[in-house]
Formats: C-alpha cells, sequence, structure tokens
DNA sequence: TCAAAAGTGTTGAAAATACACCCATGG
DNA sequence: CCATGGGTGTATTTTCAACACTTTTGA
C-alpha cells in the first residue's frame, strides 16, 4: 500500500478531565502516573492512543481502566500539541472532559497508582500542560452548563434541589437565590418529584426527585438559563 | 534520549473550514486536492504538521501558503481520529475554522489548485469526513455568534447595518425584525457611527460603522444576545 | 414622481429579580 | 421548644417582541 512516506509521525495521547460532585464542592480525579518521565507525580488520567482505535474509544478504555465506569458523560475538549508538551518525545494530547456520579466510583482494587479526588482549590501540582486543560475544562463546563443541563449527570439518580443548587453554587463558585433557584429548575419541567424525602441534610428533609429522561433528551441542546447573569463565561 | 518505544505514531493533519461573507450568502473556501488519494476532488484547506510545529502554527502557515492571509480569526473545532478516514494511511485531522473578510482574499496567482468560494447550498461532494467537518463548523459558528460578536471578522472594516443583518440572517437563515436588530446592536454600544454612507446598495445610502475595538475586545466574551430565541443551536 | 431601501419609537407581554415568611422535625 | 434547613408567592423591573410610517434620492 502507498502511504504519505514524507510525513512525521507522532505519539497521540488522550487526557480526561474527570469531575465528580461530592455534595460539597467540585473534585477531579488525578492519579499518581507510572512510567518516566515524572513517574510519581500527580496527573489527568490518560493513556496513548493504539493503533485500531478512535479518540472516543481510547478514552473510554482508559476512563473504564482507571475508574472502572462504563458509559459516562464525556466530551472532547481540545487538542493540545505544543511541541515541547512531553518532554520525552513530542506527544500530541487530545483533552476530554467527563462528568460522574461520584458515587458511582470506587477505587479499583487492581490500581497501582492511588486516583484520587482533589477538590479544585486544593490541587496538587501537575504534569506537563494538564493545569491548562483543567483550567480550560472548567471554563467549558462552567459555558455549557449555563445552557445546557449537563450538571446533572454529576448527580445521583435521585437528588434534591438544595443539592442541586449547592452544585450550581459551587460550579460558578457564586450564592443563587433559593426562590429563585427552584423557581428556574422546576419551570424546565426535567424534574419529577418523589414522594420521599432525603433526611441526612436537615431534620424536616427534602423532596427527591429524578430526571424526566424524555424532556433531559428533547430539551438538552436547547438554550436553558440555569445561571443568573451569565456574562463572562469564557468559552 | 529514552522515548516511548512501544507506541504506535501517526500522521497528523490540520484542515481549516475557511468561511466568508459576499453580501449575500455564507461561503466557505475549496481547493482541489493535489495529490493522492482523491486527487482533484474537493477538499478543505489542509495539510500536515510537521515536526516541530503546533497545530496553530500548522494551520496559520497552511492558510497563508493557500489564501495569501495572515492573522485571521481562527479556532480549533474538533479531532477527528476515525482510523480509517482517510484510506491511504490513518491520519488523525485537527479541524479549525476561520473567519475572514472575503474582500481581503485574492486568489493567490502561484495557487495550483484553484480555490473556489462555495455557498453552503452549492457545495460539491467534498472527500473523506470534511463534510461532517463542515456541518460541525457550522453549528458551531452559529452557536459561538448568537452570544458573541464574532460574524464581525467576515466583515471589512466599515459596513452599515443592513449588511451586519444580512450576515446574521444568512448565517442563522431566517429573517430578523430590522428596528430590533439595529436597536439589538447599537445597545452593545460595539458600533461607532462613521459621516459617510454606502450608496451602493441603495439610492438613499446607509450609514458605514466601524467597531470600536476596545469594547470589542473588552465585550468579546461576555454573553450577547445577538439572535432571538437562541434556541435549537447545537454546541 | 415613484420605487426601493434606510431609518426610527411605542406598546404589551414575558421573564428576571429582589425580597420575607411559614413549615417540619430531631435534638 | 427551638434551631436548622426546606419550601413557597408577590411586586417591580427589565427585557423582548410585535408592529408601521416617514425619509431620501437616483432613475
Amino acid at each position: 500500500m502507498i502511504k504519505y512516506a514524507k510525513e512525521s509521525r507522532f505519539i497521540q495521547a488522550v487526557d480526561c478531565i474527570v469531575f465528580g460532585f461530592d455534595g460539597e464542592t467540585l473534585k477531579i480525579l488525578l492519579i499518581q502516573r507510572g512510567f518516566e518521565p515524572e513517574k510519581g507525580k500527580w496527573s489527568l488520567m490518560g493513556g496513548f492512543v493504539k493503533a485500531g482505535e478512535d479518540f472516543d474509544q481510547a478514552s473510554n478504555r482508559i476512563l473504564k481502566q482507571l475508574t472502572g465506569l462504563d458509559g459516562m458523560y464525556l466530551e472532547q475538549l481540545n487538542t493540545f500539541s505544543h511541541p515541547q508538551r512531553d518532554p520525552m518525545e513530542r506527544t500530541i494530547s487530545t483533552a476530554y472532559f467527563a462528568l460522574i456520579d461520584i458515587n458511582k466510583y470506587k477505587i479499583q482494587l487492581s490500581d497501582d497508582y492511588h486516583p484520587e479526588w482533589f477538590s479544585l482549590k486544593r490541587m496538587p501540582k501537575l504534569i506537563f500542560d494538564h493545569q491548562q486543560m483543567v483550567e480550560l475544562a472548567l471554563r467549558r463546563i462552567r459555558y455549557k452548563a449555563a445552557l445546557h443541563p449537563i450538571l446533572f449527570e454529576l448527580l445521583p439518580n435521585r437528588f434534591t434541589i438544595p443539592q442541586l443548587q449547592n452544585l450550581y453554587e459551587s460550579v460558578y463558585n457564586t450564592t443563587i437565590d433559593k426562590r429563585n433557584f427552584s423557581k428556574r429548575v422546576l419551570a424546565t419541567g426535567l424534574l419529577i418529584k418523589q414522594e420521599e424525602k432525603d433526611k441526612s441534610g436537615s431534620k424536616r428533609g427534602a423532596y427527591y426527585y429524578h430526571l424526566n429522561m424524555q424532556k433531559y433528551y428533547a430539551k438538552f441542546q436547547a438554550f436553558l438559563n440555569f445561571i443568573p447573569n451569565p456574562t463572562n463565561l469564557i468559552f
């Protein structure tokens, strides 16, 4: 077979920013890199792309391997191509961000590299340009979540409105009036009220809701104003 | 130097969707591919990434080479990685979209491959997955332009409000009430009225405006509602 | 003088915001 | 019985959408 004989060839990696929410703050999952260079340093979840797979497959494979989870929300973010971003050998990295229900995640017994959740404010230094990737992912998630209901991906199947509000407040590092917030989210028609209450957060208890999946898919692409004054969001 | 000896290596291309506006419809610039496979078929402007350059440099280099233009608006769109997207040899392609003032573009005398502008409705079949790239670029440009003033990149330094409205109407394939449109754009404070009029479009003539560049940069990231009912836009 | 495009204001509806009180209950 | 967090309604402001007539001037 004839090939593009003269062209350069590059190693291709994918790196995933995995977000989770513990009820208090937004967190990301990091691992200690298992090989040189920078072995033992904190890193995003990543790996090399293999010959026969596309990048979506590669990122799913790597996430499955490192978190044990399948089918999470996963979206391509950006491709980072600085020639010296990896000092060992030029490596192109395509970053993805993932949103998971932190409760579904269990430490994989087989993991040698000790993945850990870090809240964004107390993150260790990351290798290479991974810090940049995290910052871009954060901006993207803020941008997108202001207009589309992606943050539900971070919550368990049933959740309360105060939990949801905590999530939005911690993603945008702001506070929202609870009356206006609940009006806003209920107006979308995306939520179905359950009979049961979550009594863990208060004596009175807060009603559980779950997503109306049909409306969720139908409305996903519509612009929803989830955030008051969505200004200064950077794409 | 030690390297990642066992990993696969891939050819990396960049492909650029170049948008222009001729006053009537939104157009994209295509070339006839100069080498096998698919030699002579219509293609996006693309090329292979070289060993020492990052992708922004590569796309700028390729656009300079094919259009003669420097410093145009250029934004990374997505990386396409299907293993068989190029039948010759697996090639990863990172797509960029570019917005240029169509008047600044002159056919490069040195071009062997006859770039041509095509309106979106009368586009030829494109090679590989380039059609998909164009569709994604269109969705992205619609999404972004609904919230940020990127479409000014498609206009000459001075332009009239009817021209601007035509541009928005053709990007969104819709019509907008001209009273509401001019209120909307003037309310941004982004436009400075000139004394002179453009008499080419009408007997009465329409005032020229130009961008207040300071406000343009300051407000670029703010959410501006340029489009009524920005619903069904897909990111 | 008239056809063709440019320019401009008002009004009603809808959406967003600000804001305060009562409820339920476990300790 | 009271402290804590949950739940709800209203009045005001702001924004958006609908809509029609006058101006200019080259042909």
